[in-house]
RNA sequence: CGAGGCGUAGCGCAGUUGGUAGCGCGCGUGGUUUGGGACCAUGAGGUCGCAGGUUCGAUCCCUGUCGCCUCGACCA
């Protein structure tokens, strides 16, 4: 990506919000773009960091043996009625619909009613379970109260996955697959992520457990156990039977050394029987010959919430403590590398160009800062506001063609050749 | 939905004890610059969130309303 190409000018960061300082960034570099409470735009890297987030959310269900699949966002309002959950969901207006002369649509809040329409047309034997179908797709939810921009919103990409089992005893090892694979992705997108025991909430099922990063920008609070990494959200203490609940379900007999502290909550998963199954008939023909319930699970991952994590967790701050930017991971980073030129020297313009060439011959994400009339030092800090992680100046100190590269986070310097490069960030 | 805060230029903010507005950054133009956000000159850009009321006159006072942020409640 040539920067000159991009539309993005220099910006001086100031007054940013204490709070949620990655975010403040994003918004003030017009790298999100704020429409309303929960609704955004997004420029073109965080965009580009979200589609590498969901590379990795598909490429390791799939190799889960999880199945993508598409869902209308905008359903029918039959399905919600259904399921019973209409009146639920319009009473207290979390649900969007919309009027038209061919009926009520709805902006679908989650999945559940969608999946079971979608499984019904094909799960119809024992012989074609257990199956366990996912999507990314854009959530509708009309959140009575936004919060932390990205981190609750009202219209959001989520990652939902829904497994069918024939048995109890199916449903529980598909949602330890599905549990086994959200580890994973958490781990590749370099978020440390710990699993807690969650509310299973008025549906019934057995076990729930949520995904959470320990942070203070969280709006979770949990009891958590550093020594034996065992965690629960505090909402499980309002039910009356939790000590038996955390004690069969979870191996926790005594939480006296759990110290209170806060976290995000990027993934919830459900086992959640055959609450839904029954609520809207969906049944397979079992090797008995008998109409059974699906044995259901439902696994999410906040996509927005994880990639405001991520910069939350990659800011980066001046000796002073004040932000200034971030440096993504490289695994999810769009740009690995930002080349800071001086354009109007000839020769250094054609070494920038040439280097950025062939990093684009071998596919690696690179920025070419050839905008001209900014000095060098705005390039350089241009270079954090976009969340490059590593960066090579060419300037007055640039002699012949070794390069000098800086990774952002560490400050850490090296001389190396673009034949190096290559092999360093392929 | 309860409580608090804030709405003034693209962004961040001043200000007017009532006489229709400024600063920094950014943006345009000309020039000098270019290694950790350079400088000079010059220019553009605002129904002071919206609607009523009080007043000769309201961005300022009053009432209402909408929007945004935070705390709480809520959260498949």
């Amino acid at each position: 990506m040539k920067l000159s190409k991009t539309g993005l000018g220099t910006t001086k960061l100031n007054n940013i919000d204490k709070m949620y300082p990655a975010q403040s960034i994003l918004l003030q570099t017009g790298q999100l773009v704020q429409y309303g409470a929960g609704l955004f735009g997004y420029n073109t890297i965080p965009l580009l960091v979200r589609r590498n987030i969901e590379k990795i959310i598909t490429e390791t269900l799939n190799k889960y043996d999880c199945i993508e699949v598409l869902l209308p966002t905008l359903q029918p309002d039959t399905i919600w009625k259904n399921s019973g959950r209409y009146d639920h969901y319009i009473e207290d207006g979390t649900m969007l619909i919309t009027e038209t002369n061919k009926g009520t649509f709805c902006l679908a809040p989650t999945g559940e009613e969608a999946v079971l329409e979608f499984a019904r047309e094909k799960l119809k034997s024992y012989k074609n379970l257990p199956v366990t179908y996912y999507q990314i797709g854009e959530k509708y939810r009309n959140e009575i109260r936004t919060r932390g921009y990205l981190l609750r919103g009202k219209s959001f990409p989520m990652l939902d996955a829904y497994s069918f089992d024939t048995s109890e005893k199916a449903m529980e090892k598909s949602y330890n697959n599905v549990r086994e694979a959200f580890l994973e992705i958490f781990k590749k997108i370099g978020l440390e992520v710990i699993s807690i025991v969650a509310d299973n909430g008025a549906m019934g099922g057995k076990k729930s457990e949520e995904f959470m990063l320990i942070s203070e920008q969280g709006e979770d609070k949990i009891l958590y156990d550093e020594k034996t990494k065992k965690g629960l959200n505090t909402e499980i203490l309002e039910r009356e039977n939790y000590k038996d609940y955390l004690k069969q379900e979870y191996e926790i007999e005594d939480i006296t050394n759990f110290k209170e502290i806060r976290t995000m909550e990027l993934g919830h998963i459900f086992q959640l029987g055959t609450y839904y199954s029954k609520m809207m008939k969906g049944t397979y023909i079992s090797q008995e010959g008998k109409e059974e319930l699906y044995y259901m699970g439902c696994y999410g991952i906040g996509v927005s919430r994880t990639l405001a994590a991520l910069y939350e967790q990659n800011l980066l701050k001046t000796p002073k403590g004040e932000p200034c930017g971030f440096a993504l991971p490289i695994s999810v980073a769009p740009y690995k590398v930002q080349i800071v030129a001086k354009m109007d020297n000839e020769e250094k313009a054609n070494l920038a160009t040439n280097i950025y060439k062939e990093l684009q011959k071998e596919n690696i994400g690179a920025i070419l800062d050839d905008r001209e009339n900014i000095t060098i030092g705005a390039k350089i800090k241009d270079c954090k506001i976009l969340g490059t992680p590593y960066m090579i100046v060419i300037g007055d100190k640039q002699e012949g063609s070794t390069l000098e590269l800086e990774n952002i986070k560490t400050g850490e310097k090296e001389t190396i050749t673009t034949k190096e490069l290559i092999e360093k960030l392929k």
